[in-house]
DNA sequence: GTAAAATAGGACAAAATTAGACCTAAATAG
DNA sequence: CTATTTAGGTCTAATTTTGTCCTATTTTAC
């Protein structure tokens, strides 16, 4: 099914359709969805948070809408992914200590530990400009 | 949440107790599961698939039970992640073509290719030797 | 050959998560 | 001050994941 829900994938593409324009540059949902292929509301839920988090911000009313705060090189998958579905991990024994009693000495924990850093360095490298 | 499902934790578990015995030692799914503290009957569905897969096999019967048929060794987190919770997929879109249309063009998709078959690579190379 | 021990397999149910719709509130233009 | 445009927030529907239950089949022991 892929560890990027479709939630993320959405943001990434409709922040990387905004990082294609001039900083600053307001889009309005309904535009944003009718290009990407992203159901509105839907969409709007998003960047709902998207704006919480400080990537982007709106602007209510006649001329609003939503715009980026920071530079594209500065945001990067993981961060997309941690906001829209939150903290990157492979697996839940790994984020969530009382899942299995063994955690500290766990050998297998430690394996996918070791997996998990490294993709979070991978997503973490790759910021939006460099999917333009 | 994490990648890894817990029906394919499960399989993890369950599989790296049998490889800390003698190879071809019978377990059967009651031991198993109450060692490991999963419930019966989804191990049981678990270990169908691994069955259906050649990893293990079984025998019905008297003295019956699941036994391994590949060495630790030769048997990575990643194949057993793709027999029981489908193919290593970063994103949707990497495995299914008409998700979007711009596929092969794609530079998202491009990206995230790549960062998937490192994650693939790595998944690979980590056996279930390496976890006991 | 019958009973007991074990898995196989499929249909079904519950719980959790994801995806999405709908209604409300704010800002602006006239 | 009203209509319009736009985002905010709550709620619902759909899907997926996790799990149970029941019946059939195979094997062994007596």
């Amino acid at each position: 099914m892929g560890y990027i829900r479709r939630n993320s994938d959405y943001a990434i593409r409709a922040l990387t359709l905004m990082a294609s324009s001039p900083p600053g540059k307001k889009f309005i949902i309904s535009e944003i969805a009718s290009r990407q292929n992203i159901p509105q509301t839907f969409l709007r839920k998003i960047f709902q948070g998207l704006a919480r988090s400080g990537i982007i911000d709106s602007k209510r009313g006649v001329g609003g809408g939503f715009y980026l705060l920071k530079r594209p090189s500065k945001i990067s998958i993981k961060e997309i992914l941690e906001i829209v579905q939150g903290p990157v991990s492979l697996s839940e024994c790994l984020f969530d200590e009382k899942v299995c009693g063994i955690s500290p000495s766990c050998r297998i924990r430690k394996r996918l530990n070791t997996i998990q850093q490294k993709l979070e360095y991978l997503l973490n490298r790759t910021p939006l400009s460099e999917l333009l």
